[in-house]
DNA sequence: AACTATTTATAAGA
DNA sequence: TTCTTATAAATAGTT
């Protein structure tokens, strides 16, 4: 989504992975927002910059969340290969 | 993105929202795992679909991004009108 | 922070 | 539900 494809690695330039770190972050934010909204899900989303700051969208109280993701068995998303093949439709 | 806008509203149609529950879900856990990489970030994302399946990914331990939570102030995100003017850029 | 060229995600449809 | 296609949306590089 851009002038140049994206290759997925650490960017090293301190610069260019701020500006992007800030783009993608709201990004996420928005579509954890828009996937709880238009599929009444429950999600929960924590981000630490690397510079330690902290941003997070909770569609529900996060604790609450985060105890009932406790209880249960999750599946991994598609980037983890160890997972992918356990995966069941929903 | 797609054949048509996205009205914000929860999809009332019981097999629309299973589709796009299962394609945002993907692209919400990709995204979560390409900003830790890309940016370095500390992730945590879990989601329960309405039917109460759960799917996460953590860039990190899970419970340390959590616990690491509680001990901070964070910022909500974009969709977030009541902190929207609180935000700092990072 | 704004602006576009492009890539990427995805809404519909098959 | 998996694949395809048209189009909306996100965003990389630039200013």
């Amino acid at each position: 989504m851009g002038r140049g494809k994206v290759v997925l690695q650490r960017l090293e330039n301190p610069t260019r992975r701020q500006v992007t770190f800030s783009k993608r972050r709201n990004g996420l934010l928005k579509k954890a927002f828009e996937l709880s909204i238009l599929c009444d899900a429950e999600v929960s989303l924590v981000i630490f910059s690397p510079t330690g700051k902290c941003y997070q969208f909770a569609s529900h109280e996060m604790e609450r969340t985060v105890a009932r993701y406790r209880s249960e068995v999750c599946l991994s998303g598609p980037s983890d290969p160890q997972t992918r093949s356990l995966e069941v439709s929903d």
